[in-house]
DNA sequence: CTTGGTTATATCCAAGTCGGATATAACCAC
DNA sequence: GTGGTTATATCCGACTTGGATATAACCAAG
């Protein structure tokens, strides 16, 4: 589609990242959680994902997480990048219009 | 990704005839208006989206639609039928929710 | 009427993306 | 130390996309 250079997977990602960092596993759960279930990334979708999201420069790796999590040496954390935050914006504020085109139209109430 | 059964580019042209029915190529200017240029359908994506669409049942062709526009052969007109209306309704209050968790987490405001 | 730009639909291909399965292993409670 | 959960990684076949190409109806200008 043109837009922008986000796949639906990776806005997902990115807006889990939006509060503070996270682990691929518990990104995969947000997104579950926060779509009432809807939603649900496969670990190939997840981690494919996140590699393209580093590979953009939309997502950098952090040492170290939650520091009142009991350390876990399987987890790899990540963050949004200031490109990341920029791209997740400009992803929601489409959806924002989508959703008042839709309620325009009668749509959803 | 598992959640609805539409694509992005399905709920675009869903969106779009929402309203009222349309042809092909007045979904297509549709969606990039609508979008604020954001998002625009190339031809292989809109053609091939309109007749997965037909296939699954959530659009159907129909005879003609607006009277005061002149009569053009090429035209095919679309509308959505009940179940595609129930489709873009469900992607669309996914979206709700996701831009109210975008705005939580302080991406939008 | 014919020429040229726009509107309109359709199909093809290479490239990208996805879902689900499979693999591996650290973690933790019992 | 065993078993279930957490966690990451990669592979495959199937599906989706972008952009190019093709074809032709429409219509305004000359």
């Amino acid at each position: 589609m043109v837009s922008t250079m986000l796949t639906t997977a990776g806005f997902h990602v990115l807006l889990a990242l939006a509060g503070e960092p996270a682990h691929g596993y518990a990104i995969m759960r947000f997104v579950e959680q926060v779509s009432g279930g809807a939603v649900k990334l496969g670990p190939g979708t997840l981690y494919r994902t996140i590699s393209r999201l580093l590979a953009d420069g939309l997502v950098e790796e952090t040492e170290e997480g939650d520091p009142a999590a009991p350390h876990d040496a399987r987890r790899r954390y990540y963050r949004l990048t200031q490109a990341g935050e920029a791209a997740a914006r400009a992803e929601a504020e489409l959806m924002a219009r989508m959703v008042t085109a839709a309620r325009e139209a009668g749509l959803v109430t």
